[in-house]
DNA sequence: ACCCTCACG
DNA sequence: ACGTACGTGAGGGTC
C-alpha cells in the first residue's frame, strides 16, 4: 500500500470553522471558536485517513505573484473579521506545540504550496488528501489527489470528497477545466474579473461544449447566447488574464521535508496546556493523561476502611484550620467521603461494614462544629449531612460563579485548573465514564476514590485563592452575606418542598384533553387534512402553502408559526385561533399537569432544585420541576396554582416587590423626577404616561398607559427602539420618539443607562448595588449584533441583578427571622421577586409581620420598596 | 443535539 | 447594513 499525505489549506479550514461555529472565548476573553473547530475538524479527518505525513499550508501578508500581474488581485487579503484575525497566530501555535509541520513561501498563496505538494507527492507515488473549503482546489483532483471539502451546518460536519471522477460528475467538467470556469465566471472574493455577463450556467455550457477558452475563441462564432459571444469576444485578454490568476502553481519553489512531516503524537505536553488555557475541555479528552505529564497528587491520596482509623482521622481532621469533604452519594444514598486535611494527606473512607453513610454524615457534621469544611457544592453536602451554618462552612462553587457567573459549571476540574494554577486533573467523566455513582459502586470502581479524593483535594486548595479573589474584586461581601448564607435558605426550601395536589392535577389535565381532541379536529377540517400540529415545520406548510396565508419565512429553518407572529398575520382566520388555543392547552396539559404530575413526591410534594450557579445577572433559577414558570398571566393557566396548597394547618402567604426593577433604576439613576414619581404616585405607570405624554394624570388613556408601561419595561431590558417597536406594533421611528419623550421627562436615566455601557467597556464587566458583577465581553466584539447585545446587557444586569441580590438579602433575613423567633413556618417558594410562605395559621400575623419588614428593609433606596402581600389556602389564592 | 415555542419574572 | 428587547427551563419535533 502506498503512503499517504494530508495538506491542508490552514487559513480556509480556520475560516470555515470560524464561520460553521459559535464564536468561543476562553476565560481571558480570547477569541477560539475558529481554533477549535479547526481542530475538531483536523482530528476527525487524521481519524478518517490515517495519513503518514500531514502539513498545513498557510499564506503569508505579502504580495504574491498574481498581484504583479493584476494590481487590484484579492486573493488572500480579504476582509477579516478581528476575532477570525487574532486566532491565526494562536491556530499556528497551536499546531508548533503538536509538532505539525506548517509550511508557507514568500509570494505564493496556500493554494499554490498545497499543489505543489500535492503533485510532488503524487510523482513520489504516493495517495494525496487535500483538506480546503475552497473549491478553487478541486483543479488539484486526479485519481491519486482527493480533495476534501468540510461543511459545517448546525454544529455538524460533513466532508464532500472529490477526485477527478467526482469532479467530471458534478461540474460536467475535468479538474483542470475548473480553471477554465472559473476563469470565464470570475470570482468577486478574489477580485478575479472573468467575463462580464457569463455567470455559473453559461460558463459550463462553453468549457462543457469547447473544452477550454482558448478552443472557445477559436470557435467562436458557435457560442451560443449572442451576449456572451460578444463579450467574450471583447474581453479575451481578461479571460486570459483570469485564466492567469486563477490556476494553481504546481511547481513553486517551495522546500518541504517529508521526514520532518512525517505523522508523530500530536497530543504533546505543549498542546495539552495550550488546550488548557484555551479552554478546549472537550479536546483535553483526547489527550491521555500520560501526555500531560501525571501528576504526583495520588500518591497523597490514602483509603480508610475501619472505624478505629475512621475515628482518628476524624480526630485529627478536627484540629486541621480548614478541611475539603466531598460525599460521594447521589439519590439520598451515600457511597463515601472524600476528606482532605492538607493539600498532601487526602482520605477517601467508603460505606462498608461499620462505616455507614449515617455515620459519615454525621461525623462531617460534628467535624464543622470544630473546623471549616468546604466543598464544591455545599447544598449537596447538605442533603445529608446538617452542618451547622454559613459561618462554618466555604462554597468554591459559589464562589467561583461570583467571579465569573458566565460558565456552565463550577466542576472541580475547571475548578482546579483556573484557581490552583493550572494544574489539570481527570475530570468525573474521565475516572468513571458515563456510568452513574451506583453502577460504579457495584463493581468496585477505583474511579470513586480518586473521585472523592481530587473533589475534596480542590474543596480544601481552592479556598484560599477565590476567598483572595473575592476580595479583591470587592465580592467577598456579597459572597460572605448574601450568597452562603443564600446556600442554607435553598437547601430548607428544597427540603421543605411544596405540596401539591396529584389527583387535583390529574383532573385538570383530563378537561384539557376534552378540549384538545376537539381542537385537534376542528383544525384537521380547515386544513383539509390530519398533520401534526406541533410541528412548526408541518404547520408552517399548511398554514403558508396549502393554505396561501401570506408570511414570509422568518427562522432559519422556515416558516415561523410563533404566537405574535401568527397574530399579526391572521387574527381574524379560525385556523389560527384555534391553533393558538390548541397550543395554549397542549402547552398546559405536558408541561404542567403532566410535567408537574409526574415529579410529585411520596410525601405529596414537589421538590424543586433551585440553583445558585446559573443566571448571569444573579438571579436563582429553579429546575425540576421548574417552579418559577407556573402559569399567571392567562386564568386558563392561572387555574393551575389551585393545586400548589399548604398542609392542613397552614396557609399561604404570597408577598412580592412591586416594581422592584424600576425603583432599582429610580434609585441608582439618582433621577429625581422618577423618584418622586415613585412617592407619590401608586400607578407609576398612569404617571409616567401622565408626564411623557404632558397630560393630567387623571386623562391619560388606556393606550398612553400601556405605552408607557412598555417604555419602563424597554427602558429596564436596554432600550432599543427595535424592541419598543415589536412589542407595541409601531413603527421603530414612533417608538424612537416614545424612547426620546422620556429621556427628555427622566433626564438623569439616559445618562445612567449610557454610564453603564461605557463603564461596562472600560472595566470589561458592569456591578450591581452590593458589587456583583457581570463580564460583558461582548462589549468589545466588532459584529454589530453582539456589540449591541452587550449593550443592552450592560443596561439591564445592573438593575436585574441589584434586585436579585435585594429579593436575596430578604429571603436570608425572613429565613433567619423564621427560624429565630422558632416559627413552625417555613419559605417554600421565590419567583424572581416573590417570595411565598406556606404559614403555620396562628403564625399568620408574625409572618407577616416579618415578610413586610424584612423585605422592606433589605435595601435602603432612596424610593420606598413596596410590598404586596395576600393570604390564601391555595397558591391560586394568594397571589 | 439543536431548534422552536412558550411558560414565568 | 446588520435584524433584537433582559433573564430563565421544559417539552416536542427534527435530523
Amino acid at each position: 500500500m502506498s503512503e499517504k499525505i494530508l495538506l491542508i489549506d490552514g487559513h480556509s479550514i480556520l475560516n470555515r470553522a470560524f464561520y460553521g461555529l459559535p464564536d468561543l472565548t476562553n476565560s481571558e476573553g480570547c477569541h477560539t471558536g475558529a481554533v477549535y473547530g479547526f481542530l475538531n475538524i483536523l482530528f476527525r479527518i487524521l481519524e478518517e485517513e490515517k495519513p503518514d505525513y500531514l502539513a498545513v499550508a498557510f499564506d503569508l501578508h505579502g504580495p504574491t505573484f498574481r498581484h504583479k500581474i493584476y494590481d487590484a488581485y484579492k486573493g488572500t487579503r480579504k476582509a477579516m473579521p478581528e476575532e477570525l484575525r487574532e486566532q491565526v497566530p494562536l491556530m499556528k501555535e497551536m499546531l508548533a506545540a503538536m509538532d505539525v509541520e506548517i509550511v508557507t513561501l514568500e509570494g505564493y498563496e496556500a493554494d499554490d504550496i498545497l499543489g505543489t505538494l500535492a503533485r510532488r507527492s503524487e510523482a513520489r507515488g504516493m495517495d494525496v488528501t487535500i483538506l480546503s473549503g475552497d473549491r478553487d482546489l478541486l483543479q488539484l483532483a486526479t485519481e491519486k489527489i482527493l480533495i476534501r471539502l468540510p461543511r459545517t451546518s448546525r454544529g455538524t460536519t460533513t466532508v464532500e470528497d472529490y477526485r477527478a471522477p467526482q469532479v467530471l460528475e458534478k461540474f460536467q467538467v475535468t479538474p483542470p477545466q475548473i480553471i477554465e470556469l472559473k476563469a470565464l465566471m470570475g470570482d468577486s472574493s478574489d477580485n478575479i474579473p472573468g467575463i462580464p455577463g457569463v455567470g455559473e450556467k453559461t460558463a459550463a455550457k462553453i468549457i462543457g461544449q469547447f473544452g477550454s477558452i482558448e478552443n472557445a475563441y477559436a470557435h467562436l462564432e458557435e457560442i451560443k447566447p449572442n451576449k456572451a459571444r460578444e463579450s467574450l469576444r471583447a474581453h479575451y485578454d481578461l479571460a486570459s488574464l483570469s485564466k492567469t490568476l486563477a490556476t494553481i502553481n504546481t511547481d513553486s519553489p517551495v522546500e518541504f521535508s517529508y521526514e520532518k512531516a512525517r505523522m508523530s503524537d500530536l497530543f504533546t505536553p505543549e498542546a495539552y496546556q495550550l488546550c488548557q488555557r484555551l479552554d478546549f475541555k472537550n479536546m483535553l479528552g483526547r489527550f491521555d493523561q500520560e501526555a500531560a505529564g501525571k501528576n504526583k497528587m495520588e500518591e497523597n491520596f490514602f483509603t480508610c476502611q475501619d472505624l478505629s482509623g475512621a475515628e482518628a482521622l476524624f480526630a485529627k481532621a478536627s484540629s486541621a484550620p480548614l478541611a475539603g469533604a466531598a460525599i460521594i452519594g447521589e439519590n439520598c444514598r451515600v457511597y463515601g467521603l472524600g476528606l482532605a486535611i492538607a493539600p498532601d494527606e487526602v482520605y477517601y473512607v467508603p460505606v462498608e461494614g461499620l462505616i455507614t453513610g449515617e455515620y459519615l454524615a454525621g461525623k462531617l457534621q460534628g467535624l464543622a462544629e470544630k473546623t471549616v469544611v468546604s466543598a464544591m457544592d455545599v447544598k449537596a453536602l447538605l442533603k445529608y449531612a446538617e452542618l451547622p451554618g454559613p459561618s462554618r462552612v466555604f462554597d468554591v462553587s459559589v464562589g467561583a460563579y461570583l467571579l465569573n457567573p458566565l460558565k456552565s459549571s463550577y466542576v472541580y476540574e475547571d475548578v482546579a485548573k483556573e484557581f490552583l494554577g493550572g494544574i489539570l486533573l481527570p475530570s468525573r467523566e474521565t475516572l468513571l465514564g458515563k456510568t452513574s455513582l451506583a453502577k460504579a459502586w457495584e463493581d468496585g470502581a477505583e474511579g470513586l476514590n480518586l473521585l472523592a479524593c481530587y473533589t475534596a483535594y480542590t474543596a480544601l486548595c481552592a479556598v484560599k485563592p477565590i476567598t483572595e479573589a473575592l476580595k479583591d474584586t470587592g465580592m467577598w461581601k456579597v459572597y460572605e452575606e448574601i450568597e452562603l448564607p443564600l446556600v442554607f435558605t435553598l437547601d430548607s426550601m428544597e427540603k421543605w418542598g411544596i405540596r401539591v395536589k396529584g389527583e387535583e392535577l390529574k383532573v385538570y389535565g383530563e378537561q384539557l384533553m376534552v378540549r384538545i381532541r376537539e381542537l385537534e379536529q376542528l383544525i384537521y377540517q380547515q386544513a383539509g387534512e390530519e398533520f401534526n400540529i406541533n410541528s412548526p415545520k408541518q404547520l408552517g406548510v399548511i398554514l403558508f402553502e396549502k393554505m396561501g396565508l401570506p408570511g414570509g419565512k422568518k427562522t432559519k429553518t422556515g416558516y415561523s408559526t410563533a404566537a405574535d407572529i401568527l397574530e399579526k398575520l391572521a387574527p381574524e382566520q379560525p385556523i389560527i385561533k384555534d391553533i393558538l388555543e390548541y397550543r395554549q392547552l397542549t402547552k398546559l396539559k405536558s408541561t404542567y399537569a403532566d410535567g408537574l404530575g409526574n415529579v410529585i413526591e411520596e410525601d405529596g410534594r414537589i421538590h424543586s432544585t433551585f440553583n445558585q450557579t446559573i443566571t448571569a445577572t444573579g438571579r436563582i433559577s429553579s429546575t425540576e420541576p421548574n417552579l418559577q414558570n407556573i402559569p399567571v398571566r392567562m386564568e386558563l393557566g392561572r387555574l393551575i396554582r389551585k393545586v400548589f396548597v399548604p398542609e392542613e394547618g397552614y396557609v399561604f402567604v404570597d408577598a412580592d416587590y412591586s416594581q422592584i426593577e424600576l425603583r432599582v433604576l429610580a434609585h441608582m439613576s439618582g433621577d429625581e423626577k422618577l423618584i418622586q414619581a415613585y412617592r407619590e404616585a401608586q400607578d407609576i405607570h398612569r404617571l409616567t404616561a401622565s408626564q411623557v405624554f404632558h397630560v393630567p394624570f387623571d386623562q391619560v388613556t388606556p393606550l398612553q398607559r400601556r405605552n408607557a408601561k412598555a417604555v419602563n419595561f424597554g427602558i429596564v431590558y436596554g432600550i432599543s427602539s427595535f424592541g419598543l417597536s415589536q412589542d407595541l406594533s409601531i413603527t421603530r421611528q414612533e417608538a424612537a420618539d416614545y424612547i426620546e419623550k422620556y429621556f427628555e421627562t427622566y433626564p438623569k436615566i439616559k445618562g445612567y443607562l449610557d454610564g453603564m455601557v461605557q463603564e461596562g467597556r472600560e472595566k470589561g464587566y458592569v456591578s450591581t448595588m452590593f458589587g456583583r458583577r457581570r463580564p460583558i465581553p461582548e462589549l468589545k466584539s466588532s459584529n454589530f449584533m453582539q456589540r449591541s447585545f452587550g449593550e443592552r446587557v450592560a443596561m439591564n444586569s445592573p438593575i436585574q441583578g441589584t434586585a436579585a441580590d435585594i429579593i436575596k438579602i430578604a429571603m436570608n433575613r425572613v429565613y433567619g427571622r423564621m427560624a429565630q423567633e422558632g416559627l413552625k413556618s417555613r419559605l417554600v417558594l421565590q419567583v424572581h421577586d416573590e417570595l411565598l410562605i406556606e404559614t403555620r395559621e396562628e403564625e399568620l400575623a408574625a409572618v407577616c409581620r416579618i415578610l413586610e419588614e424584612e423585605m422592606k428593609g433589605a435595601a435602603r433606596l432612596s424610593v420606598e420598596l413596596e410590598v404586596d402581600m395576600h393570604e390564601g389556602k391555595n397558591w391560586y389564592e394568594a397571589k
